[in-house]
RNA sequence: GGCGACGUAGCCAAGUGGUAAGGCAGGGCUCUGCAAAAGCCCCAUUCGGCAGUUCAAAUCUGCCCGUCGCCUCCA
């Protein structure tokens, strides 16, 4: 069965068949660091890293290339608020952005192009639209017009008659047109810029992604496969880009597919930069496990509005533990396993939009840990809930650090340990090993002593049926 | 004003013509030295409202109500 994906541009659900026979080619419109990150960027950046991993799993080669606008006037006025240079405010908090990625199960892009080392292709772009008559020079820039491009507004199913009437285009008196765009500004004093032959200054910011995806992933001119990125890119940048990119081709489509990923409300409201209603994202990752932040926005389909509060946050917690109970009963159980079964339902669920509610229910299905653990373990995977140590609670680097102090303070006589000589990981054994004779002569305050010496560790201590088990607390 | 999305149990959410997935919360049972967890079971005669099409609708059509988004920086 072929994937289907839902097309922005055709508004329809289509099969999706690479361009190229040597993998699919994905550009998706990536951070503007001027400001923290916030979970909308999270919820977005984890879809497409999902895909990724999809298409991956089904076998292509893929090439994954998301861009950093390291300039623009957000990033200049955060400079000057700061005090710091601009690409100084851009290296922060793009860094920042970077480490919660890296929690959340986000893998690097292939490719993270910044707009400004780009500069010599966006003056090409540029050129080319001048010698085209697509774009002129005006007093404070270098602007597209909209006007030369007749299919304007076909991505995003807009009337230039009605953007024309909408009362919300600033006139500027430089342009020909409201509708234009900046394709080149102007630096005015003391901003940053880069020559042009038109003067110098610094790209606007539609203009990067035709000049870097096309240098990229379509150096022939015949289109990528995949254009991703949050559905307030819809317009007008991704329409900007399309306007920019197919009058340079030689075969649009410039990108076959347009995928976009939801908005994400907080609390009923649209969050942005502008609105600054956002907690930072890092923020966000140091009170909630990663992973169950990334679960929450498995429950909803990718390209919904969704509301997150902090009830869902807690709820996905409770989700992430039942899947991590599962894995542990599949790791204990050694069955014979279902032959793929449980792989083949989520293949299904996601082959259908990336249906990811529908592939999260296959796998919190009792029926589901009969698969057995590496295919639970693949399943997990595929959906970026990739299960570390902690979920099987044997392995030992886990282990809290300061665990050896911790459960020396706690246990002030050694009970035949010695506490300095040993590692970390054969104490624990060696004091789970006692708590279970403990327990079997049912000496229960020597037995509740080592539980309290390894919590004050960092380790839990289970007894059940099966007998005694430990994780760490989280 | 133009364009669009959504409205399914207390909450989140899948399903888009064939008779309501899944999760959270809640309730019951089992297990249990403690502590904690786990397992099993129950939990919408009904899908914002009203008409209509159909043998059959949460799913299609029309109208109405409500929430949100885009049209300006935005993932």
């Amino acid at each position: 069965m072929p994937l289907r994906l839902y097309n922005t541009r055709t508004r329809s659900t289509q099969s999706f068949v690479p361009l190229r026979d040597d993998g699919v080619r994905i550009y998706v419109c990536g951070l503007t660091p001027s400001a923290q990150a916030h979970l909308g960027h999270a919820r977005s950046f984890i879809f497409f890293d999902l895909l990724r991993r999809y298409l991956l799993h089904r076998g292509y080669r893929v090439t994954y290339v998301q861009n950093v606008t390291d300039i623009d006037d957000r990033s200049i006025a955060a400079a000057a608020e700061t005090g710091k240079r601009w690409d100084e405010v851009v290296a922060q908090f793009y860094a920042s952005f970077k480490d919660s990625m890296k929690k959340l199960g986000v893998r690097d892009p292939d490719v993270e192009p910044y707009a400004t080392r780009y500069v010599p292709q966006i003056i090409e772009t540029i050129a080319s639209l001048l010698e085209r008559g697509h774009a002129y020079v005006a007093q404070d820039g270098v602007y597209y017009r909209v006007a030369s491009f007749p299919s304007y507004g076909e991505l995003s199913h807009r009337r230039i008659e009605e953007l024309e009437a909408g009362a919300r285009v600033a006139i500027d008196e430089a342009k020909d047109d409201p509708l234009d765009f900046a394709l080149w500004k102007f630096a005015k004093p003391g901003e940053p810029s880069w020559p042009s032959p038109w003067g110098s200054g610094r790209p606007g910011w539609h203009i990067e992604c035709s000049a870097m995806s096309r240098a990229l992933l379509d150096p022939e001119g015949i289109g990528f496969d995949i254009h991703g990125g949050g559905a307030d890119l819809i317009f007008p940048h991704h329409e900007n880009e399309v306007a920019q990119s197919e009058p340079l081709m030689e075969r649009p489509p410039m990108a076959q597919f347009w995928v976009h990923g939801g908005l994400l409300l907080r609390d009923g409201k649209k969050m942005s930069k502008s609105l600054g209603n956002f907690e930072p994202l890092a923020q966000v990752l140091d009170r909630h496990d990663p992973q169950a932040v990334r679960l929450m926005f498995l429950q909803t389909g990718y390209g919904k509005v969704m509301n997150y509060t902090e009830e869902s946050l807690l709820a996905a917690r409770s989700v992430l533990e039942r899947l991590k109970a599962s894995y542990r009963a599949a790791a204990s159980a050694r069955g014979p396993g279902t032959g793929g079964a449980l792989l083949a339902r989520i293949e299904a669920a996601l082959d259908d939009d990336m249906n990811t509610a529908v592939a999260l229910s296959a796998l919190l299905d009792a029926k589901a840990r009969e698969a057995g653990v590496e295919e639970l373990y693949s399943a997990l995977d595929l959906l970026g809930l990739t299960p570390d140590v902690a979920w099987e609670q044997s392995p030992i680097a886990a282990l809290p650090p300061q665990f050896l102090e911790r459960v020396a303070a706690e246990l002030s006589v050694g009970p035949g340990i010695d506490l300095d000589a040993t590692k970390p990981q054969e104490v624990l054994e060696r004091l789970i090993a006692l708590r279970v004779q403990a327990r079997a002569r049912k000496d229960w305050a020597e037995s509740d002593r080592l539980r309290k010496a390894l919590a004050a560790g960092g380790i839990e201590v289970h007894d059940d049926r099966e007998g005694t088990t430990w994780s760490v607390v989280s």
